[in-house]
DNA sequence: CAGAGCCGAAAAGTCAGACTTATATGTCAC
DNA sequence: GTGACATATAAGTCTGACTTTTCGGCTCTG
């Protein structure tokens, strides 16, 4: 999915992301470049650019005389992909798929209703081959091929909003049933109910009705919130 | 607002980073780290750090024997800060600050009627005071101020949502607001019908009323985006 | 002529060391 | 106590040499 060894600042931050969006520092620690680059055996124009991608994405501040600070949580660039899987691998794994699945339950009708007014006819079939696709895995402890289909399910609904925005947050839907389906305990069948909301949608989408494909899509949200609230007390 | 001057390769940022999302280099363009860094007389380091930034922002790939290599816009990390900002000051302002706006009609309503259910004492009272201070300066060309109270009043709304996702949108809205006051050609005054409902949804999410306020909310945001195509068709 | 494999050059990547700059903090005089 | 000043510290910068990957062309072979 993303790339782990695009260099050695890559490696460092495998294992120093992680830790800080563990919170295994608390906000206002104090990291020093060069006992960081010993610690992790790098010279210290890799820490150095290591550092540089954690300053941009918010989770520490760099300042002379003092070192690498990290930054309180309300801080962080939250919606980094890269953070967001730092953070779905981490401890508070429940916590964040709970926020992202609020998000969803914020976008994506919205996006289901802009879908229906703009997709192209491309899109409305692609819409209803992954519907079918769902369907069709829907029995028989299929999960991980209903998974693949939902998927891009939804990345088409976010694509065909025709808004740049939403079409972005495709990887976060993805990450978000994924980690449902995969670590969270799912039942060993998709809910038939949802199997056919989705279909209901795509056949809104197609037939241009956006307040249909609105609420429809506001159900699956609302069923995938309560799906976490049963689950995951 | 952000941090202009931290560090030189945080100045080379500052022209490279608009300059790409400007869409001055297409996608597909390949930039060599050495010319960079001669063009903009700072050392290679100082460069390199700079490449790894908009690296983490999905702006641009660096590849060995290759270069640095400008990414396709619908790869780009459009949530981070930064990169709004860089857009929003391009040519591109109109295109974004629609997107933006849409993107806000998804989450506010969503956020009040969290809010509705979750503010403290104290944010109930500084949304009060905010919508009061937006009635304060609604009349007689006082759009500084208003705005001011407007940002806060938005803020306190994502922030009370109990959604770090949310809450983690004011700098967005922030902007949104700041640049439709300060560059699209808005009314002398604002629309008298916008701060009544500010009112109104603080009262409704004082009141715990989280279906009223979602619904005042979404009327908010729906004049918003009347009043972008308005004023720019 | 096509495909596999080899080779060289080009560009990023890495490192080490010396130097500069900002700045937090302690010290001292007043 | 308060101000100015000195000092130590850690980030910031630059340079040059070296390594590694890999693209693109070349040749060799079937």
């Amino acid at each position: 999915m993303s790339t782990p060894g695009r260099g050695l600042h890559g490696r460092v931050l495998d294992t120093l992301g992680p830790a800080i969006t563990a919170g295994e520092y608390p906000p206002g620690s104090v990291l020093r470049t060069d006992e960081l680059a010993q610690h992790f055996e790098v010279s210290r124009s890799v820490m150095r650019e290591a550092v540089r991608v954690l300053e941009s994405m918010h989770l520490v501040e760099s300042r002379r005389r003092v070192g690498v600070t990290v930054r309180p949580k309300c801080e962080w660039n939250v919606y980094d992909p890269q953070v967001i899987r730092w953070r779905l691998a981490g401890a508070d794994r429940p916590h964040q798929l709970r926020s992202l699945t609020v998000l969803r339950s914020a976008i994506e009708p919205v996006a289901a209703g802009l879908a229906a007014k703009q997709a192209t006819a491309e899109q409305c079939a692609e819409l209803t081959e992954c519907a079918l696709g769902m369907v069709a895995h829907s029995r028989g402890h299929r999960l991980e091929g209903y998974l693949v289909h939902d998927i891009a399910f939804h990345r088409v609904i976010l694509a065909a909003s025709g808004n740049e925005m939403f079409a972005r947050l495709g990887d976060v839907v993805a990450e978000v049933l994924a980690g449902r389906t995969h670590h969270e305990v799912m039942f060993e069948d998709p809910d038939p109910a949802a199997v056919t909301l989705h279909v209901q949608v795509a056949e809104a989408v197609r037939a241009g009705d956006g307040a249909r494909a609105e609420e429809l899509t506001r159900q699956i949200t609302v069923g995938a919130l309560h799906e976490l609230d049963v689950l995951a007390p």
